[in-house]
DNA sequence: GCGAGACCTGAGCCTTTGCTCACATTATTG
DNA sequence: CAATAATGTGAGCAAAGGCTCAGGTCTCGC
């Protein structure tokens, strides 16, 4: 059976919208919500260290040690479960980011545009060191799940706007004209190259390699100048 | 059942070394030629079209206009199929990349730094715009595949040995002290952000714009001064 | 303490699908 | 034109795993 696109098409109810709430039903008293996050939990470690083929329903449950029907009161399909726990994923990638943003802002003595940039390079990638084998399954399925393109689309859109709105208030030290454009460039390279060095793991970066280079490398792009390596 | 994990290990020869050979019988007369073409051909019709769960191997052989036994004498499962048609994919990728050096080495008049970065970016572009459904699923799958990390880690070091071969030429005009880290850099944030303009397909960047945006990003990493946008 | 509803259980139904095998057909060789 | 090898066929096996349902247990307000 293919995991995916078979699910939750069986005989009953033919004609009823193929109802995908998620959650299914909400978790009131204590220990549902301790079932909901022994669920995710046991998702998430499945995913880790077996990849999402060995992650099935029937496995995910018994790891989390609840019976299969209860996963199912709280999350209608296999799909449903794995946006949910990329939904959560990217939540907490954004907090990291929000913070560091925040983080930036608040300080006495304001960072220069260089250290700025550095800063926030370090924060993308210590977010990116975070349980690599889990970001690395969730990447790259979810964009096939119901509702991942969505999620992802969200989540680099909030995360533009950070980006977006910094370089607005630094225009003077930017060749740039087309701020949307150069937020998406950025955005995408420095979230790519993560993203292939978690995928491809080459280990072939160290940490500080890593985040220089992608400091010049937006440096560079947007045209402000510095001194030689 | 997975789609994927499961294949290949029924009863038969539980002792057997896991035959992944690929294809595990060759093709000698024109006919078989033209069955394993056909089967290549479908499995990319599928994938494109469908994605990879409605690709199964029944569909594939049904489409291919052969029976489900053909396809199992010259692809030993569903994974090798697929595998196989990456390959192909990654070769048919190669030869246009070694074929665009091939044009800048053979002008008369050597093309500029700049203009031969463009050209190359050109060329990266037009890559993948060929057939970026079957790309997109490709990506996404292939490094889930037996083998398949091996497939891009070959591809993407052969296409790296040009780009730095030509960097090494161009010593002169760059900050750059460790070519081997300005390869993987370049290499990678190209290759990536190209991936995730199929992956995500926003639609948001023209070619024209995207290949003068990469270029600017390659300039500026490599510390080519230029004059402002 | 009692009723209602929230919560939990798990055997097993049912579909999908990777793959085999016994046999048929077509090409090649001598 | 055999004989042999290469190629092609497709019914159907068997396993995997998503998901349901009929019934239990727990919690909480009154």
């Amino acid at each position: 059976m293919s995991s995916r696109t078979t699910a939750r098409r069986h005989r009953r109810a033919p004609s009823a919208p193929k109802t995908l709430d998620v959650p299914r039903k909400l978790p009131r008293q204590e220990r549902a919500q301790a079932t909901v996050e022994a669920i995710l939990r046991a998702t998430a470690h499945i995913l880790r260290t077996k990849g999402w083929d060995e992650c099935n329903t029937n496995a995910v449950a018994k790891r989390a040690g609840v019976s299969i029907g209860s996963l199912y009161q709280y999350f209608p399909s296999k799909e449903a479960l794995i946006a949910a726990l990329a939904e959560r994923h990217a939540q907490e990638g954004l907090k990291i980011l929000v913070e560091s943003v925040a983080a930036a802002r608040a300080r006495e003595v304001p960072l220069s545009f260089e250290a700025t940039v550095f800063h926030y390079i370090s924060a993308m990638v210590t977010l990116h060191s975070h349980d690599p084998e889990l970001h690395r399954v969730l990447v790259e399925q979810v964009p096939r799940l119901p509702g991942g393109q969505e999620v992802i689309r969200r989540t680099s859109s909030h995360a533009a706007s950070l980006v977006r709105a910094w370089l607005d208030t630094q225009r003077e030290h930017l060749r740039i004209v087309d701020l949307d454009v150069a937020t998406y460039m950025l955005v995408t390279a420095v979230e790519a190259i993560q993203h292939l060095q978690v995928v491809h793991r080459p280990e072939q970066l160290s940490r500080e390699v890593l985040v220089t280079e992608l400091t010049h490398l937006v440096l560079g792009y947007l045209g402000v100048t510095r001194a030689g390596r």
